[in-house]
DNA sequence: GTCGAATTTCAGTAATTCCTGTAATTATAG
DNA sequence: CTATAATTACAGGAATTACTGAAATTCGAC
């Protein structure tokens, strides 16, 4: 548990999430129970205040769940239960945060009118861009939306999905009377 | 184009790469022809030493490519022309830095002897992100040894997959001789 | 080999980000 | 409403990261 949470602090720099965020956020995902801020303060060693900063960093990224016991007023904080649920909260906040604007720059830059040859080819490049995130996030919208076990079914399937891909091309080809290659 | 490289750079800084290195990305990957240091330096105003460390980065990234020009002896940067192809070396590289040390630090922390019942609810949560990991990136291990027309084509689908999911499904029961539900 | 242009290294400084303690705020039990 | 536990905001210092200029190194032409 210890390399764990270590090891997380660690990611977490390297990703824009500072090590403290990372660690309180692997304590929780590991941890039995919910754990209120003093706890976590105490088991890593931070301010109590950096605690609360980091918490409120998780919240904002809808990361962790807020609850209360009863007759205790403090707040309790936990992860989901269910690894998928995490992954998909991930990838949605951020596409929010991060794909979003770029899309919208790269939409703003593409409605200008180029002046000259040059920007005639930024542009192309912007839009080959636009073209390939908005594809793959796209996709991405669509495969979140189905449930667990398609989801899983659809990983497990791996590279065989171009076999798949072919079958229905090939499926296609004869249903329209044309024979197939 | 300006908009774009600025954007570019403060999106690096989300993104644990820094803003110097952001930019001369984003700088190489409008550009109409390779570019020197010296040009970069100049036109973002970053000091000849920086662009140097930056490129350096890049490089060890595998994201810019050397070149030189005839009877000139400076170096010469640029991206691949492909989105796909930066894409695709983009998350090999991230697999590499960030997926791969996760999943050995994983692998180590479940092969040791737990002692007691938290550190079996422990091990449990970290075989669950494991196994989650694992399978995502073997599923896109495959999917980017696919060529850039299939790979098109099933992103292109979208949650239709489902679909061809459940197709596929029925056909092995049909051909097992159990009757379709 | 020597010369000189191009590149890199590196030490020091600038800038940013992180973290803490304290003070202020909020919320609830009584 | 009051008392007090819990949480949060924030200023300032600590730590980290980014950037520069100068010196060192590399590299190719001659």
């Amino acid at each position: 548990m210890q390399r764990f949470v270590i090891h997380f602090g660690e990611m977490g720099s390297r990703w824009g999430i500072n090590r403290t965020v990372g660690q309180i956020y692997a304590l929780l995902y590991v941890s039995q129970r919910p754990l209120n801020a003093d706890e976590i303060a105490e088991e890593l060693s931070f301010s109590r205040s950096n605690v609360s900063m980091g918490l409120k960093e998780l919240s904002s990224w809808s990361l962790v769940r807020l609850q209360h016991l009863p007759h205790d007023r403090r707040e309790y904080f936990s992860t989901p239960a269910d690894v998928w649920t995490i992954f998909r909260t991930l990838a949605e906040q951020r596409r929010k945060r991060e794909i979003e604007p770029t899309l919208s720059m790269l939409r703003d830059a593409l409605l200008e009118a180029p002046a000259g040859a040059t920007d005639e080819h930024v542009q192309t490049r912007l839009r080959e861009m636009h073209d390939l995130i908005e594809l793959v996030t796209k996709w991405f919208d669509d495969v979140q939306r189905m449930d667990a076990a398609t989801l899983k079914q659809l990983l497990m399937l791996g590279a065989r999905v171009q076999k798949l891909l072919e079958f229905k091309d090939k499926v296609k080809l004869v249903a329209s009377g044309k024979p197939s290659g």
